[in-house]
DNA sequence: GAATCTTCCTGGGCGC
DNA sequence: TGCGCCCAGGAAGATT
């Protein structure tokens, strides 16, 4: 499923492929693409035709195209993933995917942006920008670790005072955005701590680690997201080579921890699953779900 | 106000 | 073969 690195190839994509053209056309199949889009699909497509794309813009896992012609911040289309979503730059004539929701075509006449979703949990809607440049629907959405301004420090004092555990304060995207399941495990994994340890527990130079682990194993995993992508194909492929490879924890039930051999364990958390190995990450004495 | 739980949804995988 | 069930996931809204 896409994850922040996803997230960011996608965008790369749209950058190199939609921003700069104009919008002439705006297909919506179904309403539940648009659900957050309180006014619905045909004002929705109202407010987008005529408009260029001036940027693709991202934080977290939410995506957005800035829009031309606005006077003040501007306003731009809001797009999150979801768990299956993605976003396929097409020729035209390119028969309709089977869960396709929309579809977005340009003046130029070139390749169409479709939005394709299996388990519909993505979505998009209009939204007006802050003066900071974010969607106003979102800018309770915390900084993620890949961003320029990200203040890891601010994030360490806020995650120190949370009486939670650990893995659901990485999971709070108020606190910090973009760290999902996946992300969640790894970096735990990497910095030997449990998800069940309460944030307030641990120390300032652990949750340090943490967050450290969380931006690097993001930044390995754009590495290899960004080159098993084709040039025209902007795509989201959660199976591609880095999960299959490289996850030291997530999905690794029953088989060795990489670093001391013992059986990396599955339970149940947050009604999802986490991964860790029983020897390296030990279970806090009083278990907080 | 903070923390936690529920809900949304589809299709692959599994057991019977 | 076909049916029913479980599971995966992010985040908004509801509840404690």
């Amino acid at each position: 499923m896409p994850e922040l690195p996803e997230v960011e190839v996608v965008r790369r994509g749209l950058e190199d492929h939609v921003v700069g053209r104009r919008i002439t056309g705006v297909e919506f199949f179904g309403s539940r693409v648009v659900r957050r889009h309180l006014p619905g699909a045909p004002d929705l497509a109202a407010r987008l035709v005529g408009r260029r794309v001036d940027a693709a813009r991202r934080r977290g896992k939410y995506l957005w195209l800035v829009l031309s012609g606005d006077d003040g911040p501007g306003s731009a289309l809001l797009m999150h993933l979801g768990m299956s979503g993605q976003l396929l730059v097409e020729a035209p004539d390119a028969p309709d995917e089977k869960h396709l929701h929309a579809r977005f075509g340009f003046d130029d006449d070139g390749p169409e942006l479709r939005f394709v979703d299996q388990r519909t949990f993505g979505g998009m809607a209009f939204s007006e920008l802050t003066p900071g440049g974010i969607p106003e629907t979102v800018s309770h959405i915390a900084p993620d670790p890949l961003e320029e301004d990200w203040d890891e420090e601010l994030v360490v004092a806020r995650m120190k005072a949370r009486d939670s555990a650990v893995k659901r304060a990485l999971l709070d995207q108020s606190l910090v955005s973009g760290i999902g399941n996946i992300y969640a495990d790894e970096a735990l994994w990497r910095a030997s701590v449990h998800g069940e340890r309460l944030a307030s527990s641990l120390t300032r130079p652990a949750l340090r680690r943490i967050l450290g682990h969380a931006r690097a194993v993001m930044v390995e995993a754009l590495g290899e997201g960004g080159t098993s992508f084709d040039a025209l194909y902007v795509n989201v492929n959660g199976a591609s080579g880095y999960f299959d490879r490289s996850l030291n924890a997530y999905g690794q039930e029953g088989r060795p921890c990489r670093r001391c051999g013992t059986p990396i364990r599955r339970e149940a958390f947050m009604n999802r699953s986490s991964y860790s190995c029983p020897r390296c990450q030990p279970r806090p004495r009083v278990r907080r779900d």
